[in-house]
This record gives C-alpha cells, sequence and structure tokens, in this order.
DNA sequence: ACGAGACTAACACAGCTGTGCTAAAAAGGA
DNA sequence: TCCTTTTTAGCACAGCTGTGTTAGTCTCGT
C-alpha cells in the first residue's frame, strides 16, 4: 500500500506557503513555482495537490475563512455580555502579528475577487466571510439587547451594520498604520463604540 | 520644432487604461503591454512615458489620491456645520459607478503596498491618502464643535479616529456589496453617526 | 523645404508563466 | 520479496514578462 499523506493538511502547508508569497511579494509574485520554492518543494508537487493555479488561489483564499472561523468559534463567551462582546469582536480585529499577516492576505484576496466577479469566483468568499461578520455583529447587539443593556429606541439592524463597517475600519488601520493604530489603541475605541450604545 | 503633446495629459491616459485593466482583470494582469492594448497604443509609445512599470504602477496609485483630493477641495463648504461635514464625508465614499472602480483600483495598490514595505514605496501614498482623510475627519469634528453642536464632553481625537474607522469601513461595504450596501443606506448610517455626536 | 526635436513601433533577449506529460521513487500490505 | 498505489521530480511547450535597443515616422518653427 502507499505511503500515506493526510492530502488536507498537505494542501494547507502549501496554501499557507502562498500566504507567505503573498504577504512578502503581494499577490503578482504567487505563481505556481514561487509558491513551490517557498513550501520546499518543486513545482510538480504542487501541482499534484492543485491542478491549477486557480484552484490554488480559491483553497488558500478559503483557508483564511475557514481558520477565522475557527478560532471565533473557539472562544467561550463567559463573563458579562459586553465583555463577551468585546472579546468576539477583537478576534476579528488583527492587532497581533499572525492576524496581521492574515489581514494583508485577506487584503490582496479582496482586490483581486473585486476584479473576478462572476458566478463561482473569489467573491464568494468574500461574501461569506462579510456576511459572517455582520451576522456576529448582529446577534452580539442582540444579547445585549436581551440583557437589557442598550440604550433604548435603538435600531439594531442600523447599529449593526454601524458596527460592522467600524470593525472593517478598524482592522484596515490597524494592518496598514500599525505604528499608529496599535492594538490597545483599537480596543480603546471600539469599547467606547460599545459604551454609547450602553444604556 | 516636434509634434506638441503634454506630457502630463498621456501619463495620466496611460495611468486611467492602468486602472480599467487593474479593475477588470486585477493587478497580476497589469502588464505594460496590456496596459499599452488598453490604452490603444503600442507598448514602445507607453515605456516612452514610463521607462519602467513600478514607475508606472507608482504614478497611476498616485493619481487615485490626486483625483480624490482635487474632488475633495472643489467642494464648497456651504450650509449648516453637518451638512458641510456629510458633503465632505460623502466625496470619500464608493457611492458611485465612477467612484467604486477608482476605490476598487486604490485597494488593489493598498494590498500590493502592504507587501513592498521599504522606503519609497507604494506604502507612501496609502499613508498620505490615510493622513488626509484622518485630518479631513478632525477638522470637521473641530468645526462642529467651534459651532457648538457638539455634545460635551467628547474626546475629539478619539471621535475623529472612530469616524475615520466607520467610513473606511462603509466605503469597504458600498465596494464589496454595493447591493446591500445601497448609497442611501451608507448615507443613513454616516448622518446617523453624526447624530449620535450632536448635542 | 528642411531638419531638429518629439514621438512611435518593432524587434531581441533572457527569464518567467501555466499546464501537459512522463519517468521514477517511495511505501507498505501480500 | 514483490507489486500496486501514491507521491514526487523533471522536462517540454507555447506564450507572456520587463527591459534594452534601434530604426523609423511625424510635427512644426524656421
Amino acid at each position: 500500500m502507499p505511503k500515506i499523506v493526510d492530502h488536507a493538511v498537505r494542501r494547507e502547508e502549501i496554501a499557507e506557503a502562498l500566504w507567505r508569497v503573498v504577504r512578502r511579494d503581494g499577490i503578482r509574485a504567487a505563481s505556481v513555482r514561487t509558491v513551490a520554492a517557498e513550501a520546499g518543494w518543486s513545482a510538480g508537487a504542487v501541482r499534484y495537490y492543485f491542478p491549477d493555479q486557480d484552484g490554488l488561489l480559491s483553497f488558500a483564499m478559503d483557508l483564511v475563512s475557514r481558520r477565522v472561523t475557527e478560532r471565533v468559534s473557539g472562544i467561550e463567551p463567559k463573563g458579562s455580555a459586553i465583555a463577551i462582546a468585546l472579546r468576539y469582536l477583537e478576534e476579528a480585529l488583527p492587532l497581533d502579528a499572525e492576524r496581521r499577516a492574515e489581514f494583508d492576505v485577506w487584503m490582496a484576496f479582496m482586490a483581486q475577487a473585486q476584479a473576478e466577479t462572476g458566478a463561482g469566483s473569489l467573491h464568494e468568499h468574500v461574501d461569506t466571510v462579510h456576511d459572517g461578520l455582520r451576522r456576529l455583529c448582529e446577534s452580539l447587539l442582540n444579547s445585549l439587547a436581551d440583557d437589557g443593556a442598550l440604550k433604548n429606541g435603538l435600531d439594531l439592524r442600523r447599529e449593526a451594520e454601524r458596527l460592522h463597517a467600524l470593525i472593517d475600519g478598524l482592522a484596515l488601520h490597524a494592518a496598514i498604520q500599525p505604528e499608529r493604530s496599535t492594538a490597545t489603541r483599537i480596543r480603546q475605541i471600539l469599547r467606547h463604540h460599545l459604551e454609547t450604545l450602553i444604556a
């Protein structure tokens, strides 16, 4: 019987090599050969797992979103409702080196996805992540509302969208100007925003 | 004497062709030859104006920011302070097809700039635009404060950063999900945010 | 008309691109 | 040991890449 290699693990390994290339040299540099070199294999090896590079790109993009959702679903919701909300929302922000790298890659994918706008394209991954974060914002605000923690008369739908936009904006700022938009600064602003919603 | 062609105009013409390529097929497709074809000239013609493609990319990115600042500085600040603020901030948002295209291109440049992080790189353009928008947010809030329109006890520095992040987040949403995040929806949220700051 | 200056097109070159294909190596149950 | 299956490395090919160079064309003040 043949050598057993966990197909899924190898594919993730290769996708992570792609991430490193994208982050170091941009998506323009992410060819089959450069990714193979980064992963430490021959180009043929990479192509065994990914017959064409579109599939590799799509898988690598999907892996980002899976990693994020893994991390988010690993959070234990304990503490006050507002503490829980902060904990969840922070996880979506690139506040440490690892997540900053992840976000850089995600940004490159998003930009590419804006071009390939057809069906079955990268843009579906964008929509998935985008909708996921929006729903997270909605459910966190609903939890706060159920606890009676929120101000009266808030339009929750609108507040969810506003919070969602703020999160994405803060993420962008943390990524492109990490010296100015430090982790503590970002947390301050996020906490402050939630406090304006609280009774 | 030779044929007189406005050098600057031609360069902008070529840069706009690059924009169209980036928007249609992504930054990976923006080669000297594809841009030349899009512009309707030979590759040699493009290279007459841009000796190397790094210069072309950098110019095209800079042109985006110049166009934005042109539009912003063309605004006449009339009406109430809050109307002025809304008018300015809306101009930074991709609420119509033209500005959506512009934003897509800008996003591709930002992603690429995250990779080339050295001095003299694309990232300087990102910082310029980013700082410009932040200062705009600051000055708009300051104007509102001078009019006595704002609530008491606001930390203007923090509010400026929060507003800035919200703007960037809304811009992203308008770009990647224009069906959901329509122009009117975006305006609503922005207006609502400003109203929460007003006494 | 002329010719200097501004502009254009075309080719050359080495190197990279994605993809198809083939031969070999590795691995472990029989 | 052998043999099937999985995995790997390598080559080939046509086409694209950035850049250098060169020969040509156009334009317009004199």
